[in-house]
DNA sequence: TTGTACGCGTTATCAC
DNA sequence: GTGATAACGCGTACAA
């Protein structure tokens, strides 16, 4: 049924260790004989084994890439950047083509199912995995992760992590780190040096490392200016998704009518600030200012234009796509900040005078 | 180095054949045997060499899943679903835990990266494959992609085509079809029975099927009610992204300053047709009506909530997931049409007195 | 209920 | 340059 090396050998007749060289081309072979295999290949459109090239050769063309949440964007560039880059490996002189599998797994923020799929791509000996996106921060958890991966890691396969805090592994591994405090701090303090004083936070998931450390980077430029005291009241939970960010200001309205500006931990949810208050007839920014994270596509294109701190996904997916194939060198102590920087758009305006 | 099924075996003191056993819970092993091998399993941390047993068993636990653009949530939502469906399978009693591993292909909407991923697929003679969304129109790739998968089928791999049109494929596949022309003539009708006349289109990207699938059913609507000497002008292209409807509306505005609606390919491309309106100062249903297609998570919460057509993305990815691991039989003749049902909201009311 | 032994399709190490 | 042949790690008749 299925076409074998063997069968390849004998149409075309020599070895099959004759064409698993011209196939790999490892080894010097007579152009005469390469042809005649070439030929053989076409005519019974003969697809190599990767199972059993894998198993004998102990290695795999599979590279998994972890995300939390697959329908965002913010994962979707990442995740789209590093499969091209992965699959643009050098192709094979063969002619069967090059590159290797690029699998996306899609935990939806599960750590069960993150430890699920890190078991499952090791039953594939991966040759590399990507993890992208803020980490679950409960200790039984982190230390299941580091455990795996550090075995991961220690039977050879390429360990990026790409938007999420360093963990002490065993063997090898690469970190881009995410500059989230940094950004969200330069965010609020933007909005200080506005004049805004009263300044609402919606927050990401709980406990994920990435919610933590923008509010963290909020927090951190409110006590700058002194108003650390009132940023518990001001502060409510979210979850990323717009409906956190449309029900986040209609509560933050309500509990502090005086807020002039409100600060998501996110674009998506920022757009869903600006739909509370349209609803509500305030004026963006003229009434209230609302600024988000990451710089999604969408929120140049908004209306009013988002402020927000950019975030280089696809440059960042990119990069994680050439680290784990090896492409480019590790940097040293194995940690590279990814800077966030400050994009001051239409979003965002000193407050009304009260 | 790595542990294997020997490794195990000698620890328990059993032959590897037990190991294997126990492990798949094929065949009955005595429960105190069972206990020492599960002890030792545990104590090596063994894995599972998929590539060494997917070889042995000539079988796969990989389900390809290619989609179009994986940074757009209509390709996310479809994957998501589909992947936790596969995912989700009956876990083997081994401890060691089940499920399949889907992976997520991203094609960019490129012909030949399609036909790559397949071909990568087949290497690892990977269980299933699921293709969403919309298929490129060119004769010579249609006769590849339809070769390719029916070799596919062929050998035993399971085919589910999710939001594309059914392919004449030698084995066995299933077809979740779209009803975009039903859902986009619904939707121009709706606007036409609102009593708006010149009504502008903004469509996917060229040679695409759902792109023209959705261009026809406009038509078909207009058509109905007299109108389709004026569609050409009253329609430009795009590609699904929020800027080519920003552009288009513009672009339609001056083009035909008399249109009272503006029909989007996709509620994407819709928010940018909105954002073009408000930079305009043209309110949004009062001075000019927009519609979308897709019904996304978005588009409820947009300002004014969008018109839309709605397609029951993680319905249909569910489904894919169920048809591809043969947990739900396959529809009568292989094809399913998934019904687009239209969602009248905020954003379209009866044209202004003119 | 358990062990033995062979085969799955490639790669890689020898010889020739 | 090319051809045998031994791994690679596991599933599974077949035998015990």
């Amino acid at each position: 049924m299925t076409v074998t090396l063997a069968d390849v050998a004998a149409r075309a007749g020599v070895s099959s260790a004759t064409v698993s060289r011209v196939l790999n081309g490892n080894y010097p072979v007579a152009d005469s004989t390469r042809a005649r295999v070439l030929r053989a290949v076409e005519e019974l459109e003969y697809v190599v084994n990767g199972q059993a090239r894998g198993l004998a050769a102990a290695t795999s063309d599979l590279v998994g890439v972890l995300v939390n949440d697959i329908a965002d964007p913010f994962f979707g560039i990442m995740a789209g950047a590093a499969q091209a880059e992965i699959a643009h490996g050098s192709p094979a002189s063969g002619g069967t083509g090059g590159g290797k599998l690029a699998v996306v797994c899609n935990t939806g923020g599960c750590p069960k199912a993150e430890l699920t799929y890190l078991t499952l791509l090791q039953r594939q000996r991966a040759a590399g995995v990507i993890v992208t996106g803020g980490a679950a921060e409960d200790a039984e958890h982190t230390r299941a992760v580091t455990a795996k991966l550090s075995r991961l890691a220690t039977d050879g396969t390429r360990i990026v992590l790409c938007g999420r805090p360093p963990l002490p592994l065993d063997g090898d591994a690469a970190t881009l780190a995410f500059d989230n405090r940094g950004g969200a701090r330069r965010l609020t303090g933007h909005l200080l040096e506005l004049g805004h004083r009263h300044i609402g936070y919606i927050t990401g998931p709980k406990d994920r490392s990435t919610t933590r450390h923008r509010l963290e980077g909020h927090r951190t430029a409110l006590a700058e200016h002194g108003l650390a005291a009132d940023a518990d009241r001001l502060t409510v939970g979210g979850d990323y998704h717009r409906h956190a960010g449309y029900q986040g200001a209609c509560e933050l309205l309500a509990r502090a009518p005086e807020l002039t500006a409100i600060v998501a931990a996110n674009d998506t949810a920022a757009l869903g600030v600006c739909a509370a208050l349209r609803e509500r007839d305030l004026r963006v920014p003229q009434d209230v200012s609302v600024a988000g994270f990451d710089d999604l596509p969408f929120s140049v294109d908004a209306a009013p234009a988002l402020t927000t701190v950019r975030l280089p996904l696809h440059e960042a997916g990119a990069r994680a796509g050439r680290l784990v194939t090896g492409r480019e060198e590790v940097p040293p102590g194995g940690i590279a900040m990814v800077t966030a920087q400050l994009v001051r758009r239409a979003s965002t305006a000193p407050p009304r005078a009260s």
